[in-house]
RNA sequence: GCCCGGAUGGUGGAACUGGUAGACACAAAGGACUUAAAAUCCUUUGAGCUCACGCUCGUGCGGGUUCAAGUCCCGCUCCGGGCACCA
């Protein structure tokens, strides 16, 4: 008989169109079926897949590929998050419309995502760049504004200089802008916020409900990021009288301040008059953020010349402007205890402010004037009027206390999170949906009104000012409260909003609505979500906020988006991160077209568990090719010896043997996938399935028994193989003589009984070292384990005249024998 | 700097709840087949010692807990992710 070759390219093919053509992936709600959601990060549209993608959605192909063979009515749908900035600078260099650059893009990875042989069911595309996915968009922002979650307030952005406009970040490296390299300073604009603040709280108590399906760290890192604390607000005085209030989490060290702290923002500062602290000031504040507040750059401040009165004990302090303090934080300032606080210390360190101990080391005590750091422990109050002799721990509460009583404090929360800024000066995104009206302010567009189209006959001029700035019939339009001329918005909104909601929106793609309710309600929330751990706060937040704002609207029934997380690892190559700078980047198309999309496929999982990083390796990807023709190989020569109906018939050692392995790997496999995920591992067993059957002489798969027992390996065995390298799987069930595909099947099922080994290895130590390793039979109990060992030979010789202090047996494990030294 | 992770052979990784460290692959070396090459198949492969039975060491570093530590605790080093306008 002729052998075929695995001739992949033409086999991927094939079983593309033909999943297509059958509409395997389309998804219906139904409520007599159980659901299974299951979502990848959506792509921004850079231009072409890269391994990063191409690992994220295979995972999420074997999920959904295997959660259907489990007889789940499985949701698994991929879209576009197409607003941003890369869209805008090949505009602005190549002179490209950011929409046709986004659209060819979206066409281009498209279609490389179909080579993969991802069964996505793309009836339900969703692309944020297209009116109607973002005027849901603009709808919720009027929603919330109407309810009190928007709101507007002058916020500083990068800004350079020469080129006039407003930079990201990412353009402002260094404090220096990306296109003519000037010197980046911060100016104030006014700029739309989300009060994600008012949710802080929820946000925090939700973790309950999903901290068992997501991953530790992300919900730890989401906890710290709202960063929760309790503590006083205590109001000091300024010479004039007025109130100048701070928030502290240290309400114990209140006796202990030797000056005052104020954000370089911070309004009372216009009091400033003095030119060269004017002047510092500014400098301050043009520092980029992430400078300010890195420990490693040098805290700066000024003495502003104002002075403040502590209400405790009425000393008078010196007010400074310092860069460490954020206006957003708080109330902008900050009380300073340099003897317990080390940011505190080693400010007043440099500028020679005294310091006074009100916190001693019971055990040590310490002296002040040798004080090497700030001491930061536990202890008790000392120089503290009335609280003296108290711990510190109980001071706290004590002056709280004081401090409500006599009316200068109160016990508050403080949350880290800050509301979020959505204002973006682009051109590429979604238009906030506002108008400026010289009479009636800031007016929402009216629902039916929307959307707010983004112009696409837009001209860039070589610069990155947005172009709607000066485009008259953008920008003219006339008041929804009053009817006269209003100008529009021109800032559009960050592409996190889009991101924070499309979920949602895959239920119910072409509903005339937000969501259609029905379809919304089957389907969410969202089973298993699969992105980059880089996303666990931002993105991962935003969503979490936007879900529970909808289910405050009513719009849907979770508060929690997303019941199962997995934060899948990095693609590295070379000991970095693949990246175009870096010059490391594999293409996918380069592999596909020599191995296949089945063998990619099967090397991203195998090559690391989906959480770690995983390192590129064009040898690895052999060793995966080399697996899937070695299975090809066997199946092509057994597939004449399948029999569908088939007797049982007896079987010989070595094939109960294989058929114990048989059953072994479905199970393992089975686990691997559905409980611990971890993808490498079970291909791994697969892997030892395939190289233990290749020892089976040929004569004995050709034997009555032999042919049972290798129809029912190619009966679990393919199926099996199937969410991972479906092409291949499909072909080869085919070959059996199979008619129905392989996606319509269900999950293979094993025996408990028959995957059960009839021996095992077990261990003998002496003094937890290993001595002796016998085969055992299976279920062999403590007490055999245990006479074993002892009357073993070489444990007797070594045994002979010491003392047994005692004996440990882990059952089916070990026997560890402790003597007396 | 702050928050969160990670480190296991020449390499990627395995070891699931503290119980046989190195499964499965890759690479390398040797061999078979072949006129030859590719492909395929077989053998060896953590380090050191030993004729051998075996022994000692070994999971980034330094301590600790335990009959037993890659796994738990304390203290470090290095690498990575995030830090609010990259997505």
């Amino acid at each position: 008989m002729k052998e075929r070759d695995y001739n992949f390219a033409d086999i991927e093919v094939k079983w593309q169109k033909k999943w297509h053509d059958s509409g395997d992936f389309k998804s219906t709600a139904d409520a007599s079926k159980k659901k299974y959601y299951v979502l990848e990060m959506f792509p921004y549209p850079s231009g072409r897949l890269h391994m990063g993608h191409v690992r994220n959605y295979t995972i999420g192909d074997i999920m959904a590929r295997f959660m259907k063979m489990k007889g789940f009515n499985v949701l698994h749908p991929m879209g576009w998050d197409s607003f941003g900035l890369p869209a805008e600078n090949a505009a602005i260099k190549n002179n490209i419309p950011p929409q046709k650059w986004t659209a060819d893009n979206i066409a281009f990875m498209k279609a490389q995502l179909m080579r993969m042989g991802f069964g996505y069911d793309w009836d339900r595309e969703v692309t944020t760049f297209k009116s109607d996915y973002y005027r849901w968009n603009q709808w919720l922002f009027i929603t919330m504004f109407e309810r009190g979650l928007v709101y507007k307030k002058k916020s500083p952005v990068n800004w350079c200089p020469s080129c006039q406009t407003v930079l990201a970040n990412e353009q402002a490296e260094n404090g220096v802008c990306w296109r003519c390299e000037s010197k980046v300073v911060q100016k104030d604009l006014s700029q739309w916020f989300f009060k994600i603040t008012q949710y802080a709280d929820a946000l925090l108590a939700g973790h309950d409900e999903i901290k068992d399906n997501w991953p530790e760290q992300v919900i730890t890192m989401q906890r710290n990021w709202i960063g929760r604390s309790t503590g006083l607000q205590v109001n000091f005085k300024l010479e004039s009288g007025e109130d100048f209030p701070i928030f502290t989490t240290r309400p114990d060290t209140v006796y202990g301040v030797t000056f005052m702290v104020i954000a370089p923002e911070h309004p009372l500062l216009s009091r400033v008059t003095d030119p060269h602290v004017k002047q510092f000031i500014e400098r301050l504040k043009n520092q980029p953020m992430a400078e300010r507040t890195a420990d490693d750059k040098e805290k700066e401040g000024i003495d502003t010349g104002l002075r403040v009165i502590n209400p405790f004990n009425g000393e008078t302090l010196p007010l400074y402007a310092g860069n460490f303090v954020l206006m957003e934080y708080g109330t902008g300032a900050i009380m300073a205890v340099p003897a317990h606080d080390t940011r505190d210390f080693a400010f007043a360190k440099k500028y020679g402010i005294p310091q006074k101990l009100v916190i001693d080391n019971p055990a040590s005590p310490i002296d002040i004037d040798k004080l090497a750091d700030a001491y930061t422990l536990e202890g008790v109050n000392v120089n503290s009027a009335q609280f003296n002799g108290l711990r510190n721990t109980q001071a706290k509460e004590k002056i709280a206390e004081f401090a409500e009583a006599q009316g200068f404090g109160k016990r508050t929360v403080n949350y880290r999170i800050r509301d979020w800024g959505i204002s973006r000066q682009r051109y590429w995104g979604c238009p906030i949906p506002m108008v400026l009206c010289d009479t009636c302010g800031e007016v929402p567009i009216l629902e039916k009104d929307l959307p707010v189209i983004l112009p696409t006959d837009v001209a860039f001029n070589g610069d990155s000012r947005s172009p709607l700035n000066s485009m008259e019939s953008f920008l003219n339009t006339t008041c929804p409260k009053c009817g006269r001329p209003a100008r529009r918005e021109t800032d559009t909104m960050d592409t996190f909003v889009d991101s924070s909601w499309y979920y949602a929106k895959y239920t119910s793609p072409s509903s005339e609505k937000i969501l259609s309710p029905e379809e919304a309600d089957y389907w969410l929330p969202v089973d298993q979500y699969i992105g980059g751990i880089e996303h666990a706060v931002l993105h991962l937040l935003y969503a979490r906020f936007f879900s529970m704002l909808m289910h405050d609207l009513g719009l849907i029934k979770n508060r929690e988006p997303f019941k199962r997380l997995l934060t899948q690892g990095m693609v590295i190559k070379d000991g970095s991160k693949m990246s175009k700078s870096k010059g490391n980047t594999v293409d996918p198309d380069e592999i596909i077209n020599k191995y296949g999309a089945d063998t990619v496929r099967l090397f991203m999982l195998f090559a690391s568990p989906p959480q770690k990083d995983l390192d590129w390796s064009d040898k690895g990807v052999e060793g995966s090719f080399r697996f899937l023709s070695r299975v090809w190989r066997f199946v092509n020569k057994h597939a004449h010896l399948y029999q569908k109906d088939r007797a049982p018939g007896a079987e010989t050692e070595k094939l109960k043997k294989i058929r114990t392995e048989l059953h072994r790997t479905v199970k393992i496999v089975t686990n691997d996938i559905e409980e611990r995920m971890q993808y490498n591992t079970a291909i791994a067993r697969m892997m030892e399935l395939i190289n233990t059957i290749n020892q089976v002489e040929e004569s004995e798969w050709e034997t009555v028994e032999g042919r049972a027992v290798l129809s029912e390996i190619l009966e679990r065995f393919i199926p099996m193989l199937f969410p991972f390298v479906p092409h291949i799987a499909e072909e080869m069930w085919e070959m059996l003589g199979c008619t129905t595909t392989l996606s319509g099947r269900p999950w293979p099922e094993f025996s408990q009984e028959l995957s059960i080994r009839g021996e095992s290895e077990i261990v003998f130590q002496l003094n937890g070292k290993i001595r002796a390793k016998v085969s055992v039979p299976s279920g062999i109990t403590k007490e055999e384990m245990e006479k074993m060992a002892l009357e073993h030979e070489r444990v007797r010789e070594m045994t002979g005249g010491k003392e047994i202090v005692k004996i440990i047996t882990v059952p089916g494990k070990l026997v560890n024998i402790v003597l007396k030294v």
